[in-house]
DNA sequence: CTTTCGAACTGTATCGTTACAGTTTTTAGC
DNA sequence: GCTAAAAACTGTAACGATACAGTTCGAAAG
């Protein structure tokens, strides 16, 4: 170990850390009273606050985490379960970046517990409430009918999802708009004179999957265009949506527009329509949904709509935060437009 | 609120969960030799431990952690600490999923510490080592004199770092082989006849900077190219960077090969060539690092190398962990060979 | 002058764990 | 049979914070 010690003389390096006995000490108040002064309760002096808060900021005095947690319970940690199964284009990051930035200005935590989405989900959901390791959670991912949300409302577990669902619970959410996007992608692709559409849709075990059906069929009725079936979703690897949409392009049924969920999607779209002979713009358009500026430095020809995931993140840390102070849930609810590039 | 009771007769909804007090109840053993047995202590019988960990198993019992952080001052948190600034293509969730991957076989939970990079990076490890809330740390981005790493070292926490430093100071790090990478980049391109070569480097301030012109300009040498200056790091805005490289193309001093340090990176220099009227694999040739398999899916051309951000995760958990339980920090330093794809 | 009351402050117990200093029981030694 | 030592187990205090039940003191009420 290299424990550095800085004097020889057998003082300890590291300066004490102050605790409320410091305080106590230094002020000659009772450590009860410091306890109260910080937290502004009514029954201390405004004098002796005031004093106590000097003290308390010049020692640069920060509550022992551990202690608060063992005498009161509170964690002061924010837990977010990922999946940390592939995720092409690395939408995660931007997530936690964007609860980071509401967490720092608050007492609370970041803690990361992962699960592999092929194994149980509701694994690291459980850990977090038999061990009470966290005073609210954030789920992504989230399903129509969706086993964690169903569990932590039981117990009582402040949280906010990414993602609605669909099983009579009131709870906080985020979510983007899937209908208005493919609704509006539908629009877009009829405006360019396109009336054969296919669809890349996600997963169909999660919310917005259907969400995406009805916006894109809505628009497919009201814009007067007729669906390409497209047997395969974003969740496939980006080899079989290429085999998959070259083949779709090289048969009789093949679309002149399609709508992507995703942009490692959208990428795997292209190379497919490209191996089958055909090119954006010319012979089909696509619209295609990005978390990041990468699609139109790809083929500009594709027309993007951006999902911004760290605001995403931002509404989903205030939403949980405001919850476990007991905002009720249905205050707790928002939804993000897709965004259009100025033209 | 909507803590809900299951059972309307008063007793509490929620089993409470079985601590140490429970165990030596059940086993009429004392609370000290619980704890003991469930460490192996050489005091407690052997019979005992037996009975003591079936009860405990059974009773799904997990230690408090603010109990033994109270006590022991052993946290189990690794902080990671993560510039929340702009980053393309998000490699920083791989590199968190890696470092799950690891804790999630272990008591440590990962907390993700942010700043802003244009802030003084000092903050979150000063606020660390401050308040004690870690047994360990990851950092990345390392400087080549980086004071995180001095002031962690100087303080005696256990840390790993994504990078190497130059300061003398013996650390566990992971890093990516730059200079290999680029060193046999350079040899790709001149065994594909290039030989007026050029490239997009990280930002000076990053340790890497000079692995990688190390290797550049060593390969340039050892197989007789020379170098075409390019004034912009991976670190600016792509557009940024293809205004650059549209310049340069149009240049008399035109390169016809380039070494890109980053994907987000690749993509604009692509865009660039491809701008001024150029295209890869005819009159220019690219290789490019990436960390995610995307780049061949744009360009089948570009000549891409694979930096594997999970496996850096996980070396770098295993590092700091590995520090903590005690071992020498010379034992815990390790390097990726660049990957290339097979042929 | 005594009683009552409220404002301001404090001591004690407690959360769950572990370090330390015992205590009891068993076994061995002579 | 008595002492010594080893083996197995336990009680108490403490980590830092807070809930709760006081205590002290001075001023107002009677």
């Amino acid at each position: 170990m290299d424990n550095k010690k800085i004097s020889g003389g057998g003082a300890p390096s590291a300066p004490e850390r102050p605790t409320l006995k410091t305080i106590a000490f230094m002020t000659g108040l009772g450590i009860t009273t410091v306890s109260r002064a910080l937290k502004d309760a009514p029954d201390i002096g405004a004098e002796t606050k005031e004093r106590v808060r000097m003290v308390a900021r010049q020692l640069g005095y920060q509550p022992n985490r551990a202690g608060v947690r063992l005498r009161t319970g509170k964690t002061n940690v924010i837990a977010l379960v990922l999946s940390i199964d592939e995720e092409i284009m690395g939408f995660t990051s931007h997530m936690v970046f964007g609860i980071s930035e509401v967490l720092a200005g608050t007492q609370y935590h970041l803690v990361i517990t992962p699960h592999s989405h092929s194994k149980d989900p509701l694994v690291p959901v459980r850990y977090i409430l038999d061990t009470g390791s966290a005073d609210g959670v954030i789920i992504s991912r989230t399903e129509p009918d969706d086993p964690r949300v169903e569990l932590m409302h039981d117990r009582g577990m402040p949280f906010s999802t990414h993602g609605r669902t669909d099983m009579g619970i009131v709870h906080p959410f985020h979510d983007f708009d899937n209908e208005a996007f493919a609704h509006e992608a539908v629009r877009a692709l009829v405006a360019r004179g396109r009336r054969r559409l296919a669809l890349l849709q996600p997963s169909s075990k999660l919310t917005y999957y259907s969400h995406t059906r009805i916006g894109f069929q809505t628009g497919l009725h009201e814009y007067g265009a007729e669906e390409v079936p497209l047997r395969i979703t974003t969740d496939n690897p980006l080899a079989d949506i290429k085999d998959t949409v070259e083949a779709l392009m090289r048969s009789p049924h093949a679309p002149d527009g399609i709508v992507c969920s995703s942009s490692g999607g959208a990428i795997a779209v292209n190379a497919g329509i490209e191996a089958a002979g055909f090119r954006l713009g010319r012979d089909i358009d696509m619209v295609a949904k990005q978390s990041t500026d990468v699609l139109s430095w790809i083929r500009p020809e594709i027309i993007t709509v951006s999902e911004d995931f760290r605001h995403a993140g931002r509404e989903l840390a205030k939403a949980v935060i405001a919850r476990i102070d007991g905002v009720e849930p249905e205050l707790l609810q928002s939804i993000s437009p897709p965004v259009w590039p100025k033209t």
